[in-house]
DNA sequence: ATCCTTATTGATAATGTATTTCATTATCAT
DNA sequence: ATGATAATGAAATACATTATCAATAAGGAT
């Protein structure tokens, strides 16, 4: 809703042109709570847009990745899944139910993560933390 | 070297048959200390067994996995990398660089999760870490 | 050592996903 | 309203994975 046009006017302010199909597409990753593959984009975005083509949602979803506005997601079941992106220092929890995805944060592994770096020499750049589970509704 | 025959050993008595193929795959992955993939493990066994077949290598990897003896890795360039499995609660550091994976273990985030988890109803069941960054050789 | 059952293999075909190409269409600054 | 050009979608292409199937090989029984 509200982030829906923020979108758009980032999408603009970065030299894009709104359109229909992009539209669509922003309005479901904008609001959807759940990562999305590529395909189910498609299925979901032909409900608001009837002719659009899943060349521009890999598009779409590539130039809303690189305006830092959706991001890749990682599953045991699907590795090109995509979700509005994170705020800041935040990771993922995932519901193998329902596939509803919440982002959290207040995570410190810097101490542990100097230790291990201490350790093994090697120099740490970023860390992936994603807690899979079941949400309240699905358990 | 010892793992090879541990490896196969496990293989033949879940009712697996030892086979040329299937030792070369294994001599390679109970080996390496980086994540492969499918078509490197081909490339790779072809040099012990040339007529080595990609759709055998799959099927291996896939076997192997099954007997808890390799598992698929998840990297930002490529996720369906195999490796050794982790011994127990392990998770993987791995080189941007070189590709080399480390395993570690010592993170304790079951306080953190504990509160999580009540905050937000989840009921956490496992979570995946894995810190990227270089190596000592790579930096 | 030989035989026999059947697991395993690899060539091939089929599938499904992602990318490239390109003529047509739509956006938006003017 | 017009025009430059960004964006689109159909089609073709590339690529990774899975399914099919006849030939082969492993290993228990004899
Ligand atoms: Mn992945
Ligand atoms: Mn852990
Ligand atoms: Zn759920
Ligand atoms: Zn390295």
């Amino acid at each position: 809703m509200a982030d829906t046009e923020r979108w758009l006017e980032l999408l603009e302010e970065k030299g894009g042109r709104i359109t229909g199909p992009r539209r669509a597409i922003v309005e479901l990753m904008a609001n959807s709570d759940r990562a999305l593959s590529p395909v189910h984009v498609f299925d979901l975005a032909r409900a608001k847009y009837p002719k659009m083509g899943l060349v521009t949602v890999y598009r779409t979803l590539e130039f809303l990745s690189e305006l830092g506005l959706v991001e890749r997601v990682h599953q045991p079941d699907g590795c090109h899944m995509y979700l509005r992106a994170a705020n800041g220092h935040e990771h993922l929890m995932i519901c193998s139910g329902c596939g509803k995805a919440v982002y959290f944060s207040g995570d410190d592994l810097s101490a542990f993560i100097e230790k291990i770096s201490k350790e093994s020499g090697f120099l740490i750049q970023s860390h992936w933390l994603q807690l899979h589970g079941l949400c309240k509704e699905c358990h």
